[in-house]
DNA sequence: CTACCGTCATCAATCGTTTGACGCCACCCG
DNA sequence: CGGGTGGCGTCAAACGATTGATGACGGTAG
């Protein structure tokens, strides 16, 4: 590895000297000729400064830190580790990252050893829009929470999730504009505060149209996986006045919704139409036909967070106030839904 | 932050008795007591060691890094990462991560970026089991390509890919083995490496078992969507003496295939047995019938990576000749598979 | 002739640790 | 009493960079 002393050795001037001048710094206090041949051969040896030492030096490490419980194993939230990593990047920050794996022992020892790497900010990414407790870290870090909330109300840290209530409403309200009158709910209990947001989104959209609200069109899954579909799918499905539609809690309710549907003989979306969340890739466009859906916005909400983190060291709103941002969840059409068969 | 001075200044030593006790080389060097205080006076004022100095003085960073065109955006090799960072979390070491979002232009700037910052080792992450140009590195940094292979055949990188034939080989035998003699493939041409060895292996099924190979039960599809698989599925599956079974490049393909079957009155596995490849997570299980699938080892790879860059480092395999390690894929049983419709 | 100024470059301290080489003191031995 | 020996600590020089203070030098003004 080349250092300045050896570029200070080659042109026959002091480390200093050099120093200044490959930071841009030598206006008014190098020569010119002798600011160029400085540069020169630093380029020509391939010179490349020691971050290590420049941080050491000037207290900023020019990283952040991102620890996830699970980011990493959960297929479509790659995005958001993405997202953060690529808004990090064009600030020129790195990211360092730790997947806890759900162990929330390792939480702990994870921000530890990123904060004893002088980490400028902390990004906390957690997953399905949860309430998480932050471990403790110095006021001078910045800490924010990437699809979910410090379940801390006093918390100093930003956080960004996705706004499921509008996606929700953005969703029903694409079934109500097609026709639909009875349109049905499938929520996922065991993620209480997605469960609830996209309720309320689902309701206020009914609301909205001047629908009533029938309880018994929602039914609950026990997971959120595609066989867990099967229950609330015939509590639905399986009666006369069944609806003409319904809105699930995620992609893979939906796909166990049309596993339902076509069991049934119906036909999706001539029969029932459909619209799911997630927008999971290989899945709402794998689908036949493709499921209309309400994107989660994983990479938007990564950049964010990053950019966040990054405004937060850079001082440009280093000590505004805590913001939590709802990131807008885009409906992305695809085919399944059709206005209601007796509308035909 | 609290450094090695104010714990020094507290019990009233130099700095340098402070390091030798806090780093276990006070043996004989330092009073048992006055080790015992230093000890517990670093813990109470909450001392944490500055790794930046440390890693400047020591020329060790134990940090790896990581550069991956797109795992952090394709879904299942979220694993790969995963796998890396908990093997280098397991040894003390972190991991910096960048994603070059397909961006080739990106990868020599990615590489420097993280050579200043003196990482130990460089894991190069790739998709598919794909050929690699690998950016230059200072032979004193390891590099390890995961889920690819150096297209130069002089590079001294390690790789890790899966044992796609062999997996290919299993799945096709499980086909065998429930009594199928006319067994399709369909292939995905745009993925050369992967679709080569796949191929390999099911033909070496087919031959293990004294099968004809029959190229017209091989048919290709142009990408690998689910969509894709269309037109291989017409092909194989419109004609009078179709395959009773086909053994398809990817999950997603097999999708394609359910579909492309239910479409024609084909019940799977009555009718069809289906076998995959990727053992995507939120598809192959959530199919139905369950996929009988080969899984593609990301976790396992990315761990293997990691841990093999650790023995480079650490010396234990300081300068062993290259090695390419051939990852097991194990063929994951669900109900895809069942005895051909003339058996019974 | 001295004082002062601008130009160009270097000095030296610093960031927080690490570590081989010393130093000091008490004690013991011959 | 001189010299050796342990035991206990500190010195000081790194690691590679940054940066305010300082200085040498030639030229100009008073």
């Amino acid at each position: 590895m080349l250092t300045l002393r050896d570029i200070a050795g080659h042109v026959g001037v002091s480390i200093s000297t050099v120093s200044l001048v490959l930071n841009d710094r030598d206006e008014g206090r190098v020569n010119a000729d002798t600011a160029a041949r400085i540069r020169r051969t630093a380029s020509e040896l391939g010179y490349v400064p020691n971050q290590l030492a420049r941080s050491l030096k000037k207290g900023q490490t020019h990283t952040i830190g991102l620890v996830s419980d699970r980011v990493a194993t959960v297929p479509f939230s790659g995005h958001m580790l993405a997202g953060a990593q690529q808004a990090a990047w064009d600030e020129g920050y790195l990211l360092l990252l730790i997947d806890t794996a759900g162990n929330d022992e390792l939480q702990r020892p994870a921000v530890r050893s990123l904060l004893q790497r002088n980490i400028e900010a902390l990004v906390f990414a957690t997953t399905y829009h949860r309430l998480v407790d932050l471990p403790e870290v110095p006021r001078s870090v910045p800490v924010v929470v990437l699809d979910g909330r410090p379940s801390d109300p006093a918390s100093r840290a930003d956080f960004v999730v996705p706004d499921e209530a509008a996606g929700a409403r953005a969703g029903v309200a694409r079934l109500v504009a097609a026709g639909h009158r009875r349109i049905g709910f499938c929520t996922v209990p065991s993620y209480p505060v997605a469960a609830r947001l996209r309720r309320q989104g689902y309701e206020e959209a009914l609301r909205a149209a001047g629908l009533p609200l029938d309880p018994t069109l929602v039914a609950a899954a026990e997971d959120a996986n595609t066989r867990a579909a099967d229950a609330p799918a015939a509590r639905l499905l399986d009666r006369p006045d069944r609806p003409t539609a319904v809105f699930c809690f995620g992609d893979q309710i939906a796909m166990g919704f049309y596993q339902a549907a076509r069991a049934r003989g119906l036909d999706v979306p001539r029969d029932l139409s459909v619209v799911g969340f997630d927008n999971q890739e290989y899945v709402a466009d794998a689908l036949s036909p493709g499921l209309t859906t309400v994107q989660l916005p994983h990479g938007a909400m990564g950049a964010w967070a990053a950019h966040r983190a990054l405004r937060r060291i850079t001082g440009e709103a280093a000590d505004a106030p805590p913001e939590g941002h709802l990131m807008p969840c885009p409906l992305v059409e695809r085919d399944s839904v059709a206005p209601p068969p007796d509308t035909r």
